[in-house]
DNA sequence: AACCAGGGGCCGG
DNA sequence: CCGGCCCATGGT
């Protein structure tokens, strides 16, 4: 990979595994808009980044070298190689055609307190209400960052009711973001230090709004724990189509044994593929 | 153990 | 255009 800067931005070129389009709609991310094909706005890290891809240059902008070198080529996950994630996986015949369907997806790195509210919203809830609720936080309770909105730091949450919460019409979810940002705060989930796959889970799963499927996305996506494989619906629907006609309750244990450390690799080209594919809704 | 809460997008009719 | 369906978790 390689990068410069041009104009008011940084140019990538020379990349492997990079295609924004699938890197955002994988189901991973919530604070982004599409503006053209290949072209988006993301709004993290209190910014506002605009990518375009097209031909072969990936262009991110406002962006300096300083900047993309210190928070972008992070959050992209730019460090990692994934053609060996990709050879391991596509060993399986199913998997080898998701990793071609989804070859461009990249796990981002997010931020955890935002992450961690994000997937509660998310629960029992589509995708373009996930984003609308989100919105709802930031404009209300977020930095101003030209045009857009950052997402609201804790010390502005920490101050506010389930009441609150409930104005953003985010419905029975607003008693488990209430309580999330106090366990934050009192490091009863403890966001600020690298713990294990095992004790972020436990705190995770004491919180009230916070189950299986949940807490391993936040730790997939936020915490860095790549075998982490959340089972949604449309998880279960491929896997069950492909492997298991006759159905299967243990689907995360499978996943664990098969995949290993790169189940949360895995369930992305999964989620990615199943959500093309439409199967399974007889 | 099965079912609802709670709500807005979405799909089929 | 509208009525029923979807959805992850906790509570009953």
């Amino acid at each position: 990979m390689k990068y410069e800067a041009a104009g008011n931005g940084v140019k990538m070129t020379e990349f492997d595994s990079f295609d924004i389009e699938h890197i955002l709609e994988c189901g991973q991310c919530f604070r982004f808009s599409k503006l053209g094909e290949k072209d988006y706005k993301i709004a993290a890290h209190g910014r506002v980044l605009r990518v375009t891809q097209s031909g072969g240059e990936v262009l991110f902008s406002p962006c300096s070298l300083l900047e993309f070198e210190k928070i972008w080529a992070g959050y992209f996950d730019l460090e990692r190689d994934y053609s060996e994630i990709k050879k391991f996986l596509s060993k399986d015949e199913v998997m080898k055609k998701a990793v071609e369907f989804g070859g461009g997806i990249r796990i981002l790195n997010q931020e955890r307190f935002e992450c961690i509210l994000s997937f509660i919203i998310s629960q029992n809830n589509q995708i373009p209400r996930i984003k609308k609720c989100i919105g709802n936080l930031c404009e209300k309770y977020g930095a101003d960052i030209g045009g857009e909105y950052a997402f609201p730091d804790i010390s502005i949450l920490a101050k506010l009711s389930e009441y609150d919460f409930n104005e953003l019409r985010v419905g029975f979810r607003a008693k488990y973001l209430a309580d999330a940002v106090y366990r934050i705060q009192n490091n009863l989930i403890n966001i600020n230090c690298d713990d294990s796959y095992g004790e972020i889970k436990r705190e995770l799963l004491d919180t009230k709004g916070i189950g299986a499927k949940v807490s391993n996305c936040i730790l997939l996506f936020s915490f860095g724990k790549r075998a982490s494989f959340p089972v949604d619906v449309w998880v279960r629907r491929v896997v069950e189509h492909f492997y298991f006609p006759e159905g299967n309750n243990e689907i995360e244990k499978w996943a664990a044994e098969k995949f290993g450390e790169y189940g949360g690799y895995a369930q992305q080209y999964l989620f990615y593929y199943a959500r093309s594919l439409k199967i399974g809704k007889s």
